[in-house]
RNA sequence: UGGGCUAUCGUCAAGCGGUAAGACACAGCACUUUGACUGCUGCAUUCGCUGGUUCGAAUCCAGCUAGCCCAG
């Protein structure tokens, strides 16, 4: 009997070419598009159709307003009001994708859910368990947002563009006339289109941010900043002030809605701590281990050792020290390929 | 009100008679399934104003205006 897949469609190349892939593989495969907030952008809802619609597979829209909202967009808004910078990637894959979405294709009678991630999942014999793999693609890899996968949901996932670069994938739409091929493939945070995501923050919560003062390293007051939730730790961009030498953002604080501007070295820290512990083998270490740490999505991994401390928390120590280690972050640990854990810093 | 000093891009700032450095800020693009980081490009036909000297002035001279300092 054919295994049912159904695939997350966001209407892009990589998702498209996934169902694709997966039709070709023999499987019966539907898709579906998620409806995340009002004023969605209608053409990937459209785009996903014609695609399901040309490969002959039924599509589906499943609304996901309220689920999104609550365990994205608040926890996003929340975030940044105090001073941390979250990731509401990471935030959707736990809350909707493989959350909400795996639970409706279970009643929905699918055996596989299926997304459009480089990343790869393997079955491990000796230890009877998944493994979360770094992408073949090193380029496009994207295990750092899927850390948080557990055997279950990796034992009913499928990532079947992994072992194509991404000319192959668009070659492979390409070829096969989906309308999508030619698709754009960068994008922002999908909910804030124009990369204004203080402009979201304030349409959201109705309140305008406050605006403060700029300290320097001693404490005294160097300018006037627009508000804590339009800056991050390392940022050296759009500080909108002149000192005459680059500054670096080196410290958020909300409760003094101060913003600590300081030379790039004051940034780097060799040591981090982290909560929300999530291991791939769904088991909680007990001793520290090594392991090449990832502490943002673009960040090549270091070696580091981490210390359990009991209930989810974990400290993080780098053999050398990292730039901006910012909370509302995930830190991944990997050893070599595999994705061991993850955890949100703190 | 006398005397002195200073006026060059949003900010700081080179320039000292030969046809406007640089830094910071800013903008755009690239990169990117988060924010950042990073890279590339752009950014004063004009030097407080008005005249004068000169082949030629931001650079010299005069007047005016503004700011600062000292004296009162």
């Amino acid at each position: 009997m054919q295994k049912k897949v159904l695939v997350a469609m966001s209407g892009g190349v990589d998702s498209s070419v996934a169902a694709l892939l997966l039709k070709k593989q023999g499987y019966e495969v539907a898709g579906a598009t998620f409806e995340l907030f009002d004023g969605c952008p209608e053409n990937n809802t459209g785009d996903a159709k014609r695609v399901c619609e040309q490969l002959g597979i039924p599509h589906f829209v499943f609304d996901y307003r309220e689920r999104f909202s609550k365990s994205v967009l608040d926890s996003f808004v929340r975030g940044y009001q105090n001073g941390e910078t979250p990731n509401p990637c990471i935030a959707c894959n736990r809350a909707v994708k493989f959350g909400a979405f795996l639970e409706d294709a279970d009643r929905l009678g699918f055996d596989c859910i299926s997304t459009g991630h480089y990343a790869g999942v393997l079955f491990d014999r000796q230890s009877q368990r998944f493994q979360l793999i770094r992408s073949q693609q090193e380029r496009k890899d994207q295990s750092y947002v899927l850390y948080h996968l557990s055997q279950k949901q990796l034992s009913r996932l499928l990532l079947p563009i992994d072992c194509y670069s991404k000319a192959e994938v668009r070659e492979i739409a390409a070829r096969a006339g989906l309308p999508v091929s030619s698709k754009s493939d960068s994008q922002d945070i999908c909910f804030v289109p124009d990369g204004d995501y203080a402009g979201f923050i304030i349409r959201y919560t109705g309140k305008l941010p406050q605006e403060g003062d700029y300290l320097d390293d001693s404490g005294a007051v160097v300018g006037r900043h627009k508000g804590v939730l339009y800056y991050t730790i390392g940022q050296r961009r759009g500080l909108g002030i002149a000192l005459g030498v680059k500054r670096t953002v080196s410290r958020l604080d909300p409760v003094s809605n101060t913003v600590t501007l300081s030379d790039d070295s004051a940034v780097y820290a060799d040591r981090l701590f982290a909560d929300d512990l999530q291991m791939i083998d769904g088991t909680a270490p007990k001793a520290p281990f090594s392991c090449a740490a990832k502490i943002r999505y673009a960040h090549k991994p270091a070696p580091a050792t981490v210390n359990p401390l009991g209930n989810g928390a974990v400290q993080v120590q780098f053999a050398q020290p990292q730039r901006a280690i910012t909370k509302g972050q995930a830190v991944v640990f990997y050893e070599g390929d595999r994705v061991l854990g993850g955890a949100t810093i703190r």
